[in-house]
DNA sequence: TCTTCTATTGTCCCATGGGACAATGCGAAC
DNA sequence: GTTCGCATTGTCCCATGGGACAATAGAAGA
């Protein structure tokens, strides 16, 4: 699987070798002197690729840069790499979402192993994120209203149920509603329940799940 | 919060010295010299507990003890100990769902903090796991052919299509659906995809998700 | 053998969902 | 000022879901 690497390492020989190994093994590389330069330009994530960080760089450490990633919403795994064994930090880090933790000196069966886990993994969870977000585009794109009467009918109220709540005519229900069918694509009610329970909508502030 | 922490070290001093400062901390202990010894009389999930496991003792190892309770379907959370940083263990026991990994010597801070952290963890757990128990347990109630209806009336299908495929009457139909809406005490027919959908019904081969 | 569970089917009737066809009022953008 | 998106409501009609009431038949157990 080709991919990009990203590597985000302050000392410039070690970047320089690492890449020449990862480019021969068929990867792309990009390279960051530390963790700012990388957040200054932001990988793209439609992109194949994966993190290859050093766990202590000047400036953001590697774990802070993951943080940071992670808030803005970065899918891209990353490996991480240290000088010397530290089991708390290893621990953090992969709790946190981190790949993988490689100490240093890292054979070449370790990296291009771990890299290619972490560009499959990232394959995978590009898959997912892309359905994710086409789902929420589509929802996106309902007006207030219907998206009121959406929430409504996917709990199971009726259209005359949720006329009453919203001080509207039964009539007018079900006009949102053909709309909120016709906007998400769906042909049946049930594949709009189940498109709503992957979007995650059913799961928020749902109160106690009961339909009356 | 209180609980029972399962010891496993071979070390029968340690075992002691462990227990007697969980002791103070309010937990009640089991301790085991062996891996073998704790599956031998498997610990009750229904208890609030967690499980302190030596990395590196005879028989079988903490990894390998940690693999065979996941396989039996245990969601007692691990917390390792371990006598010498191994960043590779590490990596891989936090990935197999280790709690925390420490190593020895142990502070009680360290050791305090953890139990606690995997208390909580296991709180949660056991409330997830107990909701699924009854979802799936009611849904075993349903008889072979009510179990064939569900599985495509949460698809979409009419009364009419769902005949036809089973090859039988559309007043048939009906009357299972009635049953199947009875036993999984659901009033509504969203509420009924969208327990499907969490009981993880409509994501095993669905096929295309097509609803014709 | 008698009971129970399961699967099957029927009729009658009503509430609900949803398509077709059509129209009004309002605020915002052009 | 006109166009456009959004919200609103109407009528007519039909398909579907679902409750009420009832019954038959085979298989598994007690």
């Amino acid at each position: 699987m080709p991919g990009l690497v990203y590597i985000v390492d302050d000392d410039a020989s070690f970047r320089t070798a690492i890449e020449r190994r990862l480019k021969k093994a068929g990867y792309e590389v990009a390279t960051y002197p530390s963790a700012q330069h990388l957040l200054d330009c932001p990988p793209s994530e439609n992109k194949l690729g994966c993190i290859l960080l050093d766990v202590r760089i000047p400036g953001l450490s590697g774990p802070e840069l993951q943080g940071r990633l992670s808030e803005i919403g970065s899918t891209l795994p990353i490996v991480f790499l240290t000088g010397y064994a530290d089991v708390q930090t290893t621990v953090r880090a992969i709790k946190a979402g981190a790949e993988d933790v490689l100490t240093k000196p890292v054979s070449s069966e370790e990296l291009l192993g771990a890299i290619e886990r972490a560009m499959a993994h990232h394959e995978v969870m590009r898959g997912q994120r892309s359905q994710l977000d086409a789902l929420r585009a589509h929802i996106a794109k309902l007006t207030p209203r219907e998206r009121e009467v959406f929430e409504l009918v996917i709990r199971g109220k009726t259209n005359k149920q949720v006329a009453n709540v919203l001080g509207a005519t039964e009539r007018t229900i079900k006009a949102h509603r053909h709309r909120v069918m016709e906007k998400l694509q769906v042909q049946t009610f049930a594949e709009l329940v189940s498109l709503a329970e992957r979007a995650g909508i059913l799961r928020e502030s749902s109160g106690t799940g009961q339909a009356n």
